[in-house]
DNA sequence: CGTGTTTGACCAGCGC
DNA sequence: GCGCTGGTCAAACACG
């Protein structure tokens, strides 16, 4: 099949986690790559539109969250013919005379999910139901092509005839290798270039275009066993908490432009898998609480992200975290090419992550601005070899205080 | 042995 | 200047 298999926390997801926590604010972040309005409102609409994926012999089904849309304010369209996108929105009830709100949490605005669809969905046969604020969209799909027969065609190139095929069984008979000495040789495109011709779309050359996140996602389809795990579909449900708490550091170089953003996670265990890579460098207790707070980075080379997180105070089934992002750098985990994804594979859970790619130009792939900054020293190479080093050194000098 | 966590020490910022 | 607090560092430790 076409397209590629994305669990639940893949990189998209996080950037659009990641992008839903950061501030409007940052449309006016000096940096060229800052999205636009739209961009992150979009972006935000993907996010909090959790949706289901399934695939059935004879069709593809998305469900979809639309709470408290009639379906006269949803939109389900089909562009550039292979582009599914289902909108709608909420919109702010009418404020009747002599009531105004107390407390106003439910989601007000956009929703929207866009997705390429595979080769084989007939997007002439879609239809859609929504019962009970759950949209069920059904993508028939096509009946499958006619395997290809075999196809040769004959070029010849100074002087010498060169035979393509199509036909893969025939490559090893026809092989040089195995004694054919007319100068015959067999093309096909690896799998390898496939990919990467899919993966254009989705992961753009040019640094200056911002993240491919509100863009239609790839198809993906988690394995149901590890649906509820994360996001909004489980009991990892984030609650956003306020708006992002911009802090502006001024002064020495050395100082960063910093963007922290609180929220609360009702979750079991204190760190559910948002993308990062978090490892822990600090515990505390803290003023006024009974539960400690801990430190975390993302360990990935580069990528400076922060947070804190501790148990919260008053109802300890929820978790209060504070990401705190850089604003000047673009963490190369999000949206960037050439990372190879394995090794985020989260520990302990079977998630699928998308195939891994080569990683050649790594630093290239994020802001200039970026590469100036030296990689957080605690968990980059350096400090691996730093310590690596280290511990050979005490080693040697143990065994030469043994020789005495 | 490599990797991740714990924990005491250290530092900077802030209020008094 | 002093004490408090939050954040970070890095050696020691634990674990697979």
């Amino acid at each position: 099949m076409d397209f590629r298999l994305m669990g639940l926390d893949s990189p998209l997801l996080s950037t659009i986690h990641h992008m839903m926590d950061m501030s409007d604010d940052n449309a006016d972040a000096k940096n060229i790559n800052a999205p636009t309005r739209t961009y992150v409102r979009d972006a935000k609409a993907m996010a909090a539109t959790p949706a289901d994926v399934k695939e059935y012999p004879q069709s593809y089904v998305f469900v979809i969250d639309m709470p408290g849309l009639k379906s006269g304010d949803i939109k389900v369209q089909v562009e550039d013919d292979n582009v599914l996108i289902i909108s709608g929105e909420r919109k702010r009830d009418e404020e009747k005379e002599g009531a105004k709100y107390l407390r106003m949490e439910r989601r007000v605005g956009k929703f929207m999910r866009k997705f390429v669809l595979p080769e084989n969905a007939n997007t002439d046969a879609i239809s859609a139901v929504c019962q009970d604020g759950v949209l069920t969209v059904t993508v028939q799909k096509l009946p499958p092509p006619e395997p290809k027969k075999p196809k040769t065609i004959e070029i010849n190139v100074s002087n010498r005839l060169i035979k393509m095929s199509s036909d893969k069984n025939k490559k090893a008979a026809d092989s040089p290798e195995n004694g054919d000495s007319t100068n015959q040789w067999f093309f096909e495109l690896s799998d390898y270039l496939k990919l990467n011709d899919d993966d254009d779309d989705q992961w753009p050359d040019d640094d200056n275009v911002p993240p491919p996140l509100p863009e239609a996602e790839p198809l993906f389809f988690p394995n149901t066993n590890e649906v509820g795990d994360f996001g909004a579909s489980g009991s990892g449900s984030n609650h956003l908490q306020g708006s992002s708490n911009a802090r502006e550091v001024s002064g020495s170089e050395k100082k960063d432009v910093r963007e922290r953003v609180a929220f609360k996670t009702k979750s079991e265990v204190e760190i559910i898998d948002d993308g990062y890579r978090w490892r822990k460098y600090g515990k505390k207790m803290v003023k006024n609480s009974p539960n400690p707070r801990n430190y975390y980075r993302c360990t990935v080379d580069g990528c400076r992200v922060k947070k804190r997180v501790e148990r919260d105070r008053e109802d300890p089934t929820y978790f209060s975290s504070a990401k705190c992002f850089l604003l000047e750098l673009v963490c190369e985990f999000c949206g960037k090419k050439n990372i190879d994804f394995k090794k985020f594979q989260p520990k302990n859970t079977n998630i699928t992550l998308p195939n891994s790619r080569k990683v050649e130009e790594g630093l290239d792939a994020i802001s200039p601005e970026m590469k100036k900054e030296e990689p957080s020293p605690i968990f980059s190479n350096d400090r691996k070899i730093k310590l690596k080093k280290k511990r050979q050194k005490r080693r040697e000098e143990a065994k030469s205080n043994i020789k005495r």
